[in-house]
Formats: C-alpha cells, structure tokens, sequence
DNA sequence: ACAAAGAATGAACAATGATTCAATAATTCA
DNA sequence: TGAATTATTGAATCATTGTTCATTCTTTGT
C-alpha cells in the first residue's frame, strides 16, 4: 500500500468542486442554464471536463445542484426578511420587497430560477423550491390568522397564489425577450410594479383595502 | 406547362397539414412537448416525416403553431365568460372558474401550455399569450374601475398577478411529478381550490372581504 | 398516353453536446 | 527512489433527433 487520501488531498478536491459550482454559478448568471455548457464551465474552472464528472454524476445533477444553491439563498432572504420585528402584513410587505428587489438586480439568474425552460431534474428542483416558498409565506399567514389580522383561510392555497403572483408579475421584466439588450441606464425605476404586486397581495390575503 | 396545383390539390395539402396539427395535439395532449417525436406525429398522421417539413418549416415552428391553436381555445373560453352579462366581479369569478376548471379537466395539456419546459420558440408563444390573457382580465378590471365596483389601480399589473395566481395554483396539481400515476378514481373535487384563488383574487383586486 | 411539374417518401445525414476512457500525471509512503 | 494508487486530461465517442434530398409516385393538361 502507498497511497491513501491525505487531508490535504481531500481539501484540494473539496476545492476543485466549489470552483467548479462557483463558475457554473457565474454562467448560470450570464447566460440561464441553456447556455451554460460543460466545456465553457470546465475551462473557467480551469479543469478538464472529464474532471466535472468526478464531481457530479451528470450535468443535470450539476445544474440542479447549483439551482439549490441560487435558490436556497433566496429563500433564506425571504424566511429572513418574514422573521424581522413587525406585523404579520409588515413582514409579509418586507419579505415580497426582498424578493422582487434580488430578482430585479439580478434578472438573468432570477429568470433562470424562475421562468427558463429546464432539464427536468432541475425542474423538480424548481418545483420543490416554489412549495419552500409557499411554505415560508403560508407560516406567516398562519401566524396572521392567529393574531387575527388575517381572516381565516386555507394559508397553503393562499400562499400559493401569493408565490404565483409574484412570479407572474416578475416574469415580464425579467424575460430575455423583453430585456433582450437593456438599454445603457437600465436602471428602471421598479417602485410602482413593486407596490402593486405587494397591495394585490396583502389585499388578497387580508381582504383589507390599503 | 402540364401541371398547375389544382383546387381539389390544395384542399388535400391543406387535408394533410390539419391533419399534422391534429395529431401533433394529440402527442401533447397526450405527454406534453417534449415526448411529441416528429416520426410519432407523422406516423400517427400517415405521412412521411420528410412530408411535414413541406408544411412547417421546423419542429418549433409546428409546436409553435400547436402552442398558439391550443391557448387560443382558452383565452377564447376566457374571453367568453368575460363576455357574459353581469357585474365585473361575477364576470371575472366566472372567467377565473372556467380557466381553471378547463385546466384540471385536461391536466396534460394545461400543463405543457402553462409549465412545460419548451423551446425557445414555444416559450415566446407563451410569453405572448399569458399576456393576452393579462390583456383579457386588463380589460374587465378597466370596466370595473370605470363602473366604480373596482378601486382605481394599475389594471395592467393588477392582471398579471391575477394571472400568476391561477396559474402557480394550478402548477402543483398539474405536474406530472405530482400527477404521476393519477389514481383510478381521481376525480378530485377541486372546488375549494378553486374557490380559494377566487377569492384570492377577487380581495386582490378589489380590497373588498367575501 | 405522355411529358412536365409537383408532392411524398424515408433512409441517410448532420449537428449538438454530454459523456467516456485510455493514456498520463500526481500523490503517497515504505 | 519507486511501486502502488488515485486524479486528471481532453480527444474521441456516443446518443439523440431534427432535417435533408435523391428517388419514387401522383397529378395535370395536351
């Protein structure tokens, strides 16, 4: 025997992986998933393609991996911004902002966890990251409804339609269609898509008109 | 010259691309976009493959063409039970009902038209048309701010967070994940579902409780 | 019936990119 | 150092499907 895995090699691995999640992060932002190809990944990574499959088992479960990881930190914006001090509606109100604030500032990357067309392994994962939202909203209505600034009501559906809203209203803006060449001083003022996603929100979940 | 395309010609060429459409509906009828396989819809059509490339110039543009046959019968239904006598909120309950009845009812096509993963081409279709039915609900929420049922808003946002609503509603129960193997019996009641993103909706838009 | 023109056929082709794997390099430890 | 083991490489391979096109069949008008 004259060779075992030393710490220093499984830390040089651990490492290669990051780089390699953290360029396929970076081309996910450029370009959606579609345009994220192995090779291009591989070469910012500076390794070999082959190497990525050490790595992941496929580009899929790559793609998923990094979707989780994109997603997952939007989430916990959201969980963040619905744990701060305040009424139910208020954190609701805080938590929509975040949300529609991050994915306007980076629209390629939202657009890709959003709306893209995906491999279904990613799709799954997208799925399962919308019911992480939902899941997120329906625990502060439910909170609402036990304070009783938020009449009774399926919190589940409601979330839903919350989640949906908000993603609907962000698709346009988002899309590269639309967005196709931003224009230099893009730097649109997003304020009255904002409050209105938020007031048909909070009036859909409350009933209360404000 | 001994041959000029004559009248009973064309309606066969014509005979044979509807046919294509059909069957090209059926395929996704019957597993959305991605399992319609040219060779499967031309040998369900009884044609050649080479022969539906005399009639669409790709696949995409096929599917596009589908795409668009498929959601116009929806936004006709929508347009429909928008059209019908009474109050703007009665009209848009109903349009909203109808939408999301038709959905359920055909689980595999809502879904390709809402959800599926398509191609670029296709994905435009849809873009385009969430909007037309933005513009539909724009129009009956314009109606009811006029007749003074609805408060004054951006209608144009306010129809897109409707249309968000209904539709990440009706995602979850129309995935195939979900849906995977849908039990013998499944005929759901979908009512409260139903009744919940109404109700949803109607707040949303109207800040009013019911 | 026949020649001219077009339509239909479907097996072969092409394009795209993910994945593999034989060869090479690097690492470990006695 | 060198043998054993593992990691890396990247060009070649594979797999999937949409698309083409030389050939064959139909239609048309004389």
């Amino acid at each position: 025997m004259a060779y075992r895995e030393t710490e220093k090699m499984r830390q040089r691995k651990a490492a290669a992986r990051q780089r390699i999640a953290e360029c396929t992060y970076q081309c996910v932002t450029e370009g959606g998933f579609r345009n994220a190809r192995i090779t291009r990944i591989a070469k910012l990574a500076g390794v070999a393609t082959g190497t990525i499959y050490r790595h992941y088992e496929s580009k899929e479960d790559l793609f998923a991996e990094i979707f989780r990881l994109a997603t997952q930190r939007e989430v916990d914006k959201v969980a963040e911004a619905l744990a701060t001090p305040g009424s139910v509606t208020e954190r609701l109100e805080n938590a929509l902002q975040q949300f529609a604030e991050r994915a306007l500032k980076g629209p390629v990357m939202a657009w890709a966890l959003i709306a893209e067309p995906v491999d279904p392994k990613v799709e799954e994962e997208r799925l399962a990251y919308r019911k992480a939202y939902a899941n997120l909203f329906e625990q502060a209505i439910r909170e609402g409804i036990d304070e009783g600034c938020v009449p009774d009501q399926d919190a589940h559906q409601s979330s839903t339609c919350l989640v949906g809203a908000i993603a609907e209203s962000l698709v346009g803006p988002l899309s590269p269609t639309q967005n196709g060449q931003a224009k230099p001083g893009d730097t649109d003022n997003h304020d009255p898509l904002i409050n209105t996603i938020i007031r048909f929100c909070i009036q859909g979940l409350t009933g209360t008109r404000r």
